[in-house]
DNA sequence: AATGAATGAGCCTTCATTCAT
DNA sequence: CATGAATGAAGGCTCATTCAT
């Protein structure tokens, strides 16, 4: 029927799609989510407006599909840490070290918050992003309890010290906003010894 | 006319300025910093639009007020904490308890954000921002630095246990959105063990 | 507490309220309700495009304000028409010049019939017109029911009756849309003649 | 290649033709004018957006042409009415229940005013519709006229009866909307009354 | 000081139309 | 002919700010 290669275009347009998101988050990055509109959007990505309209229904939903991507990439990275062998405070040190290595990840913090924010996101959205936190949590409280058994990580519910551990991590995040000079230098080995039980209080 | 009346009016303006200031926080509170706009906060404070910008040259001025403050009142705060005959870990729970405990204090680490990362606010008000931010990391750290004298924190860079403390504070605070339910209990007790130096490894 | 008359003020708003919605009939008139936009209804009212949204919520809200007055005047003309002491065919008369000679009225009946149509109007918009349109059809049944009980109008239901006669009414309005010329003249007689019981035809 | 293969394309032309402008007319029908667009004509007829513009030269090119195809095959039919020998009030009562039992029929009227109205639309078009409107009046007319001689229908200008007649049956169709709910019924035998001559006020 | 109507720039979104493939 | 991505011009609406009263 068609004279085009229907697969290609359908490869085309997922790419498309990711480029689209890579360039909003690098707008919200560089701009913050408040002055991040679609034509920055649009002329990051080197299309017309009306053409992001092809890919996505509306600008919330790209900021959706931003933080939904960010979330799910993250997840999948600290499950599979969790699946690793490895001593757990190698695993925090590395999870620590590559979220901090990485500038644009302050912005899916900042978009996580605006999101559940802004009343007029649409309030799945807003559920989606809770669920997907909540979901995240699991597999670095897996990660606690590891270490917990190995001894190496100070006592208390995995979840809770998970929860402490993301937060830590997203309130630092938030300090590395562009532009925005901290005299303190951020080390992740400083940060996982907050959660490692120390050497002589070890159970034999 | 008299010197008297000059005087009340001066008192009266201030108090002007701090009630908009109050109904600024609520508003951004209860909506989000995105939806919190002028004629909501005149709303709230009881105001007509045109009476606020008697007070405050813009919205910008208004929101960098509210930060400005909060966070005045906040080093004022720490510092007090830092002059108490007080156990260091006594000090941090009671911190960390008050904050938490205030449900507008997130809206304060969103602004923080905001201010720093929106492209059109005042450069100038993004560094004094930051430089308050700074100058409180120091009563801070003057705690952490007492508590390592005494033997109950850990070891480390006191100003980057301070920066660790109130940066997980902060995220922390953010996890606390309105609306946004966390399946996960925050208590003082165990953040302040975070920073305890354990009893067993206590130098003699 | 207000430097200025509430009273006054409150009676502007009413004014220009008013002023607004004949502004917007007479660009529908004009363009038609398709090409009839918020910038041409300020422009011709004489205001700002901002201003027109201090008055009314969205160009759907003036549309049914313009609907709705329209009906609600023609309801009242009708109603008042049927308490009159007068050979109801002589009302008929009445009520059918008077409709044909404002050159408006065609943009009530297109307007009733956008409104009812498109889907993106507010369902209960579309309600509230119909429920409208049927109440108003309770008077000119009546008149209808006057003249048959005094033999000088056609036998059958007077609400059907006032349906087919309303709907004439309605139909005529429609081939007088401006621009456009229809080469036969519309007489009330003629018009009322159709609903009249001829003489000789008359119960003695 | 072969002059049967061209025949054969041309035929296929048509055909298609045809298919949008059903297809057109279905959209109108179902979403009305205003929201009905091309992607959305497009798809019903199961082609791509570009590929009407394969048959039609624009949007409204394809709106007149449904006007124009109904137009003309509404007054084939009632030309065919007029050359029946029938009694007039027959063809009336038929006309009038064939109209109102056609659903899409109302687009038509709704299309008629539409395009008359709308400012943007190229008046050569706006024109043609009152001209073919006119034209239609003409056989409508010759049926009145045969009333006329034949006692059974009112006296009076038929010209002018015929464009009452069509105006009401318009009028009617509107109420038709569909999703629109009129609380009295429409019956043909009704209509067609107002148009006739009562049995005792003959001329013998 | 107090009011809120008025302004106008800017944002999101839609859609008829074009065009490379 | 067939496709649907791409364009860009509007249009609806919001809101910080100003200003006459």
């Amino acid at each position: 029927m068609s004279p085009r290669n229907v697969e290609k275009d359908q490869l085309l347009r997922e790419t498309r799609r990711e480029h689209i998101l890579d360039c909003a988050l690098q707008v919200i990055a560089k701009q913050g989510i408040d002055s991040a509109n679609v034509k920055d959007i649009a002329k990051e990505a080197g299309l017309s407006v009306g053409n992001v309209y092809n890919y996505f229904n509306s600008k919330d939903d790209i900021f959706s599909a931003v933080l939904q991507r960010g979330q799910i990439n993250y997840g999948r990275k600290i499950s599979d840490h969790a699946l690793l062998e490895l001593d757990a405070r190698d695993k925090l040190h590395e999870i620590c070290e590559s979220w901090i290595a990485t500038p644009e990840n302050w912005a899916f913090t900042i978009m996580l918050q605006s999101i559940r924010t802004n009343e007029t996101v649409n309030p799945e959205l807003r559920e989606a992003a809770t669920r997907r936190f909540t979901a995240n949590l699991e597999p670095m409280a897996e990660i606690m309890r590891q270490g917990q058994e190995a001894g190496v990580i100070v006592e208390g519910d995995p979840k809770q010290l998970a929860f402490y551990f993301v937060s830590l991590i997203q309130g630092l995040t938030l300090q590395l906003a562009p532009g925005y000079e901290i005299p303190v230098s951020i080390q992740a080995k400083t940060i996982v010894r907050l959660f490692s039980q120390p050497e002589n209080s070890r159970k034999k």
